[in-house]
DNA sequence: TGCCAGGCCCTCTTTAGGGCCTT
């Protein structure tokens, strides 16, 4: 089994996942990076986006097309089809016990974008075998900081705040790893976790 | 080529408007 001690033993493992997408339109931007992580273990697959990244997402994430290959601040990135990402994605959600898959925004950004991704393959049946839920570290911030001075959420915002450090937003994989450890700072409750836990 | 969202939550609310967050 995965994970530490304390998660193999709970009724679920948390696994953060972060996308980097062609732009904010859920209903049209596609995946450019998937990346997640629980406990050491990583996930992180590039992939060529099928439209046309908006100017505003190359600005921020770094990635750009030329022909048929995804670049990084300019840069070749070893890449994968999405249909392989997603069938890999799976895999390794599959070695985790019950994984919770927790995203900041996610109900709003990356749950929608992730399932309309997975129905273009025809695997939503399979994901949804194997994922116990998702929970949106946004609405969790706004419920954990009601009663505080907070009344900003962004991910980076929060990472200054209660880790007191930057880190390199907009990639996905960097953007896992502090929400793991803000996550972990926070430490909500288990009845917070399971008022705020949804599904697809 | 040119365009660029919208669900959620709050409140000066519910016959609604506006800010936030994600790329």
């Amino acid at each position: 089994t995965r994970g530490n001690a304390t998660q193999s033993q709970s009724e679920y493992t948390l696994v953060f996942f972060d996308l980097e997408t062609t732009g904010l339109d859920v209903a049209a931007c596609d995946i450019v990076q998937l990346s997640a992580i629980s406990g050491e273990e990583t996930f992180n697959l590039h992939m060529v986006p099928r439209c046309r990244m908006t100017d505003e997402a190359s600005r921020i994430t770094g990635f750009t097309v030329q022909g048929q290959a995804l670049l990084l601040h300019g840069g070749p990135v070893k890449t994968v089809t999405h249909g392989e990402a997603l069938s890999s994605f799976i895999d390794f959600l599959r070695s985790f016990h019950q994984p919770l898959l927790v995203a900041h925004n996610a109900k709003r950004f990356d749950c929608p974008v992730l399932s309309r991704a997975l129905d273009e393959f025809s695997l939503k049946d399979e994901f949804q075998q194997v994922v116990a839920g998702f929970l949106d570290t946004f609405l969790l911030s706004k419920e954990l900081l009601a009663a505080t001075k907070v009344n900003k959420y962004s991910q980076q915002y929060l990472v200054k705040l209660f880790l007191h450090k930057t880190y390199m937003a907009h990639n996905a994989l960097e953007d896992v790893r502090a929400l793991q450890e803000l996550y972990n700072k926070w430490n909500p409750a288990p009845a917070m976790v399971r008022k705020q836990r949804f599904s697809l």
